[in-house]
DNA sequence: TTGAAAGCGTTACCAA
DNA sequence: TTGGTAACGCTTTCAA
């Protein structure tokens, strides 16, 4: 690897001169810069990051931690992220922490170690104090804090949204299923589908899911209909679980939408494959990675932010595991 | 943050004497290593990776390469790769190349500028030069290459099993998807695939799906049975275009398994919550992640292994897009 | 407009 | 058994 003493030999000036060139600080002739691209292209000439990294304190890396690389509303929030970051030249670097605490610990940790230069999380964790003493900013993606800019979507409405349209469709025996009781974003969607629920004076019960994940989505889906035989419609806490409870009314011989309506949370792209393909509430997972971005661009950038709320829009997604809307006309 | 100065400083010996005992190279009386274990403790001292880094021109990050992070199959193998790594004190960074070859290159600079102490790549690129004249060592994972240590599943076996299973089962009109061309597992599979058909002497047609990814999976669906009203069997390239055939066949209204049965490769987490569940070729997706991982290990610990290759075995995964085998008794 | 040199935090050589 | 110091590749200050 060619380093920087090896560009300034080769253009005849000092290392001092080639830096001055290569970031566009201070004085450099013209005739020299010339010279000085010249050798760089010449030796195929890439500066040292870690060298870098090490002299500045940071380096051009960006940390985005994801508490399950598995579901696929995550990968689609890093997909966003990446997309924005790229077109500033930072680079990502994923850690997946599997919801663990210890390993979500063990990503900032190397995330410090290696000097990025922010960070992104969407930990599900629901204590983030291990986030208050970090030496560069932070955004918290898809949950909120009093002390962080973050993106999320709008549960609340989100929640409003899935048990108003339940409703209007004609279940009158809803179950509600809660996800982690420490996830604040679960939370707003369970109180929005909650008010909704009482406003239409409609029955429902409700049951706590606490993960989002694969493995334990079937067990969910088998307990609600052993606590829940005659339910006729479920609220699910993400688009993972809701493929769960399907699956399972499958088994259990339901037909759906007509005797069970199911509406799920995330739109994930394989919901639409499901069958019958998943109603759900869309989170615009794509750009909410994107304007997480956004934000820590403008902190690395110098703004201060403080506690800066994005809060994108939800939508329902009409697809058929709910009936056609009860019209009177 | 504390530096090694800072602990030498607090622990009244020379840097160097706490470098040694850090790394436990050469002599330190013991004495002297309780007085710095407590410095390093009280000032909660973390050396500085960046610094470390620079002089021994290796870091303990593993660069991981995935060609597409939304389809689920990759996020299986990353975490395979992740939980060995962590055993061994490694970290790893996640590169989402999108199927694109520039940020595939944009990666490898990355990680190469950040001193990557391995490389993993499931690069999908045909062209692998850009491999050739690296610093550290790389292990190929799902798919192979003469010049490189390479952990892949059984494609052609996986190929053969999907078409024994659905010839025994009674398919004769099937069809025959293939992967994009430049991938040389999808090549594999359909090797096995077609190798078993024209044994059984069975009617079948080929048609060819350019990518894995979600966005096309629609299209080559629709296209399938645009070409191929009557098949009765379909081997997909992966469980996410299966997913899409299913839809499409519903939407067609065709019974599944009884006039069509199809077969999917991966056995993707999601495969099972399909309706009907998916019969599909199951490769053992974390355990080809753990598989690279450790031949990335023992190259790291000095070990040449020229282009050692680890196939894992396949599985055929019978759920209900198959229906049941004809037995003669 | 340029260059010498110090410094970023660590490791390793060599002398003590 | 310990410590001084050069070196890793870069940026920045200061003097020329």
């Amino acid at each position: 690897m060619a380093t920087i003493k090896d560009v300034a030999k080769k253009a005849g000036v000092s290392v001092a001169t080639v830096s001055r060139a290569m970031n566009d600080k201070g004085y450099v002739h013209e005739n020299t810069r010339k010279l000085i691209d010249e050798a760089i292209r010449e030796l195929n000439y890439k500066p040292n990051e870690v060298a870098r990294s090490l002299y500045n304190k940071k380096s051009r890396l960006i940390g985005l931690i994801l508490p399950d690389i598995r579901n696929p509303f995550f990968p689609e929030l890093a997909r966003g992220v990446e997309d924005k970051m790229q077109e500033h030249g930072f680079r990502l670097i994923i850690g997946n922490a599997d919801e663990q605490l210890d390993k979500e610990l063990d990503y900032i940790e190397t995330f410090k170690q290696n000097n990025v230069i922010g960070l992104i999380s969407a930990s599900t964790n629901a204590v983030l104090t291990h986030y208050e003493k970090l030496s560069f900013p932070l955004v918290l993606l898809d949950r909120t804090s009093d002390h962080h800019p973050s993106v999320q979507a709008d549960g609340y409405e989100g929640g409003r949204l899935a048990a108003k349209e339940l409703v209007s469709r004609g279940s009158t025996r809803i179950t509600l299923l809660k996800g982690p009781v420490e996830l604040q974003t679960a939370q707003e969607r369970f109180k929005g589908a909650v008010d909704e629920l009482f406003n239409a004076n409609v029955h429902f019960d409700v049951m706590t899911t606490a993960s989002f994940a694969f493995h334990n989505a079937e067990y969910w889906a088998k307990e609600l209909f052993e606590k829940y035989p005659d339910t006729d419609g479920v609220i699910a806490s993400n688009d993972v679980v809701a493929a769960a409870v399907l699956h399972e009314a499958h088994r259990l011989g339901k037909k759906i939408p007509e005797q069970l309506q199911i509406i799920g949370f995330d739109d994930i792209p394989f919901s639409q494959f499901l069958y019958p393909p998943l109603s759900t509430i869309r989170q615009p997972a794509y750009e909410m990675g994107r304007e997480a971005a956004k934000l820590l661009i403008r902190q690395i950038n110098g703004e201060t932010l403080e506690a800066k709320r994005i809060q994108l829009p939800v939508q329902f997604i009409e697809r058929q595991t709910t009936r056609k809307e009860e019209r009177n006309d």
